[in-house]
DNA sequence: TTTTGAGTTGTTCGA
DNA sequence: GTCGAACAACTCAAA
């Protein structure tokens, strides 16, 4: 009998637990035949933005063509599909790997009750995840799990991980019908990254080789291509992070990157935790701080969306958002501190614009990222770290190539005088002048800190 | 057991 | 212009 690979956010076949098992059950059943499936889910593509479709539907063809045309598309609900599919080819046993977010543990668990009420109960098998050490594996001596970042690191890297798995012998795929296709997806004015486990490991091949060594320094520099742009490939999991933690040694550039990597396991793990603080903040005495709502609070969001707040990083990189679906990781913290602590906005407002956009968003990180920010999450950024958009423009773009890429408004201004264009003589008449006053705002965001600061549960 | 000090990502102000 | 202090409260592990 065949059995099914369930493909989710893990579109590659090497270093694929989940296929081995797969073929393992298959053999086992005396058959050779997979059936690799994938379920484009109603709930998850309306959500989606046209870049993130866009990028999903390029990467699913790609692994279409590694697969030899095999993959297998159906659009619909998982629940009902997956057993449908396993029905109807008889299968031994339909393969995943663990989901752990809040949304695909209850699906998952759905799956698994309707493959084992049919006729001929059929298993669901979880092999390996989209991280190096599972969430919930890491925890401290008394058995809870960590809230700060750097001990939970000491005690990731303790834990360690297994080497990256080994390739499959030879499988043979299988498609039972014609799928649904790919669903329509409209033209995005950028063009993505190329998409693919392919593409992917070549990207780490030239980031390691190129950039990994001034790592350290220039990462937080949104000008420069100092960044390993494989945030997406980790998302839809063209490529483990395991497969690259194998790749790093103890040079500095090596560790950095590895703490980035850590980043990524630490959200998952306080997702898992927590589920409810995709939805709500971690702490909860955040629940009655003073969001602004309302007509203006609107269209102050308007204007933070479509990049038109008149502070140019922020600009740059909201514009960079919806351009490219991507957006470099320093610029994401000062549009975020913005919204926050300028705007005085809820997270959750940014957090799903994020989401909705970024090709490479992922709830855990997201999520836990936009609550740092705000304050309310693990490992807090003080109430009084509120980013000056100008400093940080100037500090981390200090020749305004980066503003001047994404704000063509502003690109007759040569240097970085670009992150005030306000103090001119004459500042460019096509773009807005600043929406708030950062020094007022500062002290308002403080203010309202009050609300929260020193308050019981 | 209790104490102590460090903890991704900052800014402003006054000496 | 540079530099240190101040801006909370809490988590965690080493001393």
């Amino acid at each position: 009998m065949p059995s099914v690979l369930w493909f989710r956010r893990d579109l590659r076949c090497s270093d694929n637990p989940a296929l081995l098992a797969a073929v393992k059950s298959s053999h086992a059943s005396g058959d050779a035949r997979v059936v690799p499936l994938y379920v484009i889910d109603p709930k998850l593509w309306e959500s989606s933005g046209e870049a993130r479709r866009s990028y999903l539907v390029s990467s699913l063809q790609n692994l279409d063509a590694a697969l030899d045309g095999h993959l297998y598309v159906r659009f619909g609900d998982p629940t009902t599909v997956v057993p449908e599919v396993a029905h109807h080819i008889g299968a031994v046993s339909v393969h995943i790997a663990a989901d752990y977010g809040p949304y695909g543990t209850r699906r998952d668990a759905h799956v698994e009750a309707a493959l084992l009420s049919m006729a001929q109960p059929t298993p669901l098998v979880r092999t390996g995840s989209p991280y190096a050490v599972a969430p919930g594996r890491v925890s401290k001596e008394d058995g809870s799990p960590y809230r700060v970042y750097t001990p939970f690191y000491k005690a990731w890297l303790r834990h360690g991980w297994r080497p990256p798995a080994a390739e499959p012998d030879d499988v043979e795929w299988f498609t039972p019908a014609d799928g649904d296709g790919y669903p329509e997806v409209a033209a995005i004015s950028a063009s993505l990254p190329q998409c693919g486990e392919a593409a992917a490991l070549e990207r780490w091949r030239t980031f390691r080789v190129e950039h990994l060594s001034t790592y350290s320094d220039n990462r937080n520099r949104p000008d420069l291509p100092a960044t390993s742009r494989l945030s997406a490939a980790l998302k839809w999991g063209e490529v483990h992070p395991r497969t690259l933690l194998a790749d790093l040694d103890d040079s500095p550039g090596a560790e950095v990157f590895r703490r980035e990597l850590a980043w990524r396991e630490f959200y998952a793990d306080v997702l898992h935790h927590a589920p409810a603080s995709a939805k709500e903040p971690l702490d909860s005495k955040w629940q009655r701080f003073p969001w602004n709502s309302g007509p203006t609070a609107d269209a102050a969001f308007e204007a933070w969306a479509s990049g038109k707040t008149g502070y140019p990083i922020v600009d740059a990189g909201m514009r960079q958002l919806l351009a490219e679906g991507w957006m470099h990781n320093r610029v994401r913290m000062i549009v975020a501190s913005f919204l926050i602590k300028d705007l005085h906005l809820d997270w959750r407002r940014g957090a799903a614009w994020f989401m909705r956009h970024l090709i490479d968003g992922d709830l855990a990180s997201n999520q836990q990222g936009w609550q740092w920010v705000a304050g309310s999450g693990t490992d807090a950024a003080p109430y009084y770290r509120i980013f000056n958009p100008v400093t940080q423009g100037r500090r981390f773009d200090p020749d305004g190539e980066y503003v001047r890429r994404y704000v063509p408004e502003l690109r007759s201004i040569g240097n970085a005088d670009v992150h005030e264009p306000w103090l001119l003589t004459t500042p460019p008449t096509s773009y807005p002048a600043p929406i708030v006053d950062h020094a007022v705002e500062r002290l308002d965001a403080l203010a309202r800190y009050d609300v929260v600061k020193g308050a019981a549960e």
